[in-house]
DNA sequence: TTTTAATGTTAGATGAATCTAACTTAATTA
DNA sequence: TAATTAAGTTAGATTCATCTAACATTAAAA
């Protein structure tokens, strides 16, 4: 059994390997990612070897071992479930859903994930557009085109945010956007990288770092082929 | 903020005070309840009188003061909210909920409760029949009849129980008893005193210990008052 | 009233998770 | 290659929640 903080290690490894598509990561770097002291992550990182959770050498990078991956998977799928019932049932905002899912994806009992996971319908996509792990710990990351890599003239549609905070969160809905909305590019500021984008006929300027933090999908526009919409939840 | 193990403590005191009618309790007997030894609650004493928790002079019992009576009353709002939660949306038999509801208690968000209250309609009693305290706090315990005060040849409905222990409930579920269930008191035994019930049919046998624990509402029966049903869910 | 039993407290230890400050190793740059 | 910087570790301290073992107080019984 994990205390709750080992269990936020192990997480934090999976987006910082997984998430980014490296294979180890450093001390200091998780350190920052967890708000702790670099200090601290090197006593952690005994522990987490010593249950053989990670792999590990002094001085060197951390990964997973097979376990730590599983059992962060099955935390993430906590997470990612939590926060689709407290905006599915509860109806609360995306902003504010992480930060208690945060503490909801601790709580020990995997009859009551398989019957929250049942309750909802099995969804497949948390309200960020993450993809939720299934029971078995299948869980692999798309490779993500984001809206800063689009050029101007070019539409796409929100499928998710690459930053669950609620700061960005309120940011993205004060420019109108949520997933499946459309997004046109209208132009892109030569001097300063500014992105002038158009959603529901409202038009917004974003920076480069909010543009990275969103990921699209582009629909077939050239080809001709008819209207593909993004169905957020049904797609079994 | 209150650590979960604090809180832990103020809820004991609130079922060990309250609950029993009772002004005051001794280390020995909360160290007991909480399945610690006596010098862990001293010293956790100390610490919640540092609080202003409770009021606790060495050597003498403790009691909640009343800022500590209305955290611990809020954290067996949020027990019982999530409990109702536990039963009426994800289909737990009643013993399995107290479980996961000892855990679900500490996730901090009043926000959250407030929803899942309104998601639930605003129930008022939980799966085991005991009250749940309103948002503001109010919350007093009913005097309780329980089988055990009955005499042969009386009936009564089962309104709660008072033990939400797995091993008891699943007991009650072996007997047919549910809440609103009506029991017979078909006699008692003189010699060993065990109770002979009938539920819906059903004859069983049981202790005073367990008789104890099932408490009851005595429908007006010879003052041929018309039928009065115990309507568990619908009384707002 | 004195002894005994029950109840409660103190002191010292442990493990988890954190910190700061000092030190070591690895990587980069001149 | 040597010096500097970045990254990482160790040592020692702190807080929380717990323990055991020894001691103190209160209540009950002889």
């Amino acid at each position: 059994m994990l205390t709750f903080t080992e269990e936020n290690y192990i997480k934090a490894l999976l987006k910082l390997t997984e998430e980014v598509g490296v294979e180890a990561v450093g001390t200091n770097e998780l350190a920052a990612h967890l708000g702790v002291k670099p200090a601290t992550v090197t006593d952690m990182l005994k522990r987490l070897k010593e249950k053989q959770l990670v792999s590990y050498e002094k001085y060197g990078k951390v990964s997973l071992s097979v376990s730590g991956r599983s059992l962060a998977i099955d935390v993430l799928r906590k997470h990612r479930l939590w926060e689709t019932f407290l905006c599915r049932c509860l109806g609360f905002p995306w902003h504010q859903v992480h930060e208690i899912a945060e503490q909801l994806e601790h709580i020990q009992s995997n009859e009551l994930m398989d019957r929250l996971d049942a309750f909802l319908g099995f969804p497949q996509i948390d309200p960020h557009g993450d993809l939720i792990p299934s029971k078995d710990g299948v869980f692999q990351v798309k490779p993500k085109r984001t809206l800063s890599m689009l050029a101007a003239t070019q539409s796409a549609v929100l499928i998710g945010v690459g930053d669950n905070s609620a700061a960005f969160l309120q940011y993205v809905d004060a420019v109108g956007l949520q997933l499946g909305s459309e997004i046109l590019v209208k132009r892109i500021q030569p001097y300063d990288a500014l992105i002038e984008i158009e959603i529901n006929g409202k038009t917004s300027q974003v920076s480069q770092k909010f543009a990275d933090q969103i990921f699209v999908d582009t629909p077939p526009q050239r080809d001709e082929i008819s209207d593909v919409g993004l169905d957020v939840e049904g797609d079994l």
